[in-house]
DNA sequence: TAAAAATTACCTGATTTCAGGTATTCAATT
DNA sequence: AATTGAATACCTGAAATCAGGTAATTTTTA
């Protein structure tokens, strides 16, 4: 009984990506690529897209980004294998992608033949991730250990002004409050976070994602 | 009088990118490709180094940043067209570039005939941008008053630690040197960003993407 | 080899942050 | 009505950062 070949998809918006990728499956027999899309709609309107074993999927996307992307087509097509390529490796970004369901996360520094070899484990249903990947996931951060705290409201908006740089004076002045209240607050925000001085304090906040505009917008 | 093949060079820590360019040119007889390097040593140590025309550089760049790169390069050969390729087009990094006598800048989604037109042209001695690149220039930012500073390697290793949260004393212990010494480095960090406390130069690095592991991991 | 740049280091004094405490007012919840 | 949590504000003293200066040594570049 001869192995079917794996049917692949590749989503990204970097043609040169695409194009590399084409040339590398197509020295291996073992797999067959349907198609390159720039444009997740490409990707949708795609006549086959129930045959794809497994999707190769750009992280960083255009407008919409890869996690949602994801999420989607997990949702529609459950059995698809789905690996999320990129040229950072951001851990929480790795992190939220594995919880959309996706089987693994590939640098594009990774050699041709860790593609080869991740795709093919990735399709027997195994959980793969390129060296560098792995190595930065292997190391227990101490944000993990450590629980977001949660902040009131004018926590949060002292802190999104002390991210900005912003000295105690002038957030005083901005929110029109005594220096002294401002002092108070940037203490409970430095006991909140359990770190010892304001860049601690940045730092934390940027390895949990709360420096995106996403979170000052809607989750506070 | 017949044409001279322009001879191309490409560095940039992707092989899926090298792969990809590499079809593209082979493609097009006008075009020869010297060589495609993943490591800066390796481009350094090319024997047919004065022979290139145009270098696509990547500006995220492993252990150097591409910024740095070109620098180098101009400096030890100044007739060499450098482009420079990235995934982001971030303002302030192009203009950088540009600085660095650069020719253009190429954002990774661009399309092919966009690459070989735009290489073409630079060849000619224009300076070309890729389209959402030129658009993006099109608009005059405030930020762009202030370029990104020139750092040391000294001053990129403090920065390093400084966005770890660590304080003077504890920099000082970690690369055995003088307390004092490393408040004059502090300072002098603040005058280059040209900004009044640490908050806002982290703020200003994040901004310009200096925080990223590319730019810290092993250059210095 | 001379000049320029980088690295190291010190001094002084002003300003800011950090750490501990307390305390009043207001709003929400029980 | 009583309690809790949030927001406000003050005090003190220690510690760290910031801003100005100078200067010797080493490395790199011209």
């Amino acid at each position: 009984m001869e192995n079917k070949k794996l049917s692949i998809a590749i989503l990204d918006d970097h043609p040169l990506i695409i194009e590399g990728l084409s040339t590398l499956f197509s020295n291996h027999e073992e797999f067959d690529l349907l198609g390159g899309f720039n444009k997740s709609e490409d990707l949708y309107s795609f006549e086959e897209i129930d045959k794809i074993d497994v999707l190769l999927l750009d992280i960083f996307f255009g407008d919409n980004n890869g996690i949602d992307i994801c999420f989607e087509l997990k949702k529609k097509y459950p059995k698809m294998i789905i690996l999320g390529i990129s040229s950072q490796s951001e851990r929480s970004i790795v992190l939220q992608l594995i919880k959309q369901g996706a089987s693994g996360y590939l640098l594009k520094t990774a050699k041709n033949e860790e593609y080869i070899h991740c795709i093919k484990e990735a399709a027997k249903g195994k959980m793969v991730f390129s060296k560098e990947v792995q190595v930065m996931l292997d190391k227990i951060q101490l944000s993990d250990l450590k629980s977001i705290p949660r902040l009131t409201k004018r926590e949060k908006e002292i802190l999104a002004l002390l991210i900005k740089g912003k000295s105690t004076q002038e957030i005083s002045e901005e929110l029109f409050l005594s220096f002294l209240t401002i002092q108070t607050h940037r203490r409970n925000l430095l006991q909140k976070f359990d770190v010892k001085n304001s860049l601690e304090l940045i730092n934390f906040a940027n390895e949990n994602g709360l420096l995106n505009d996403a979170h000052f917008s809607n989750s506070f």
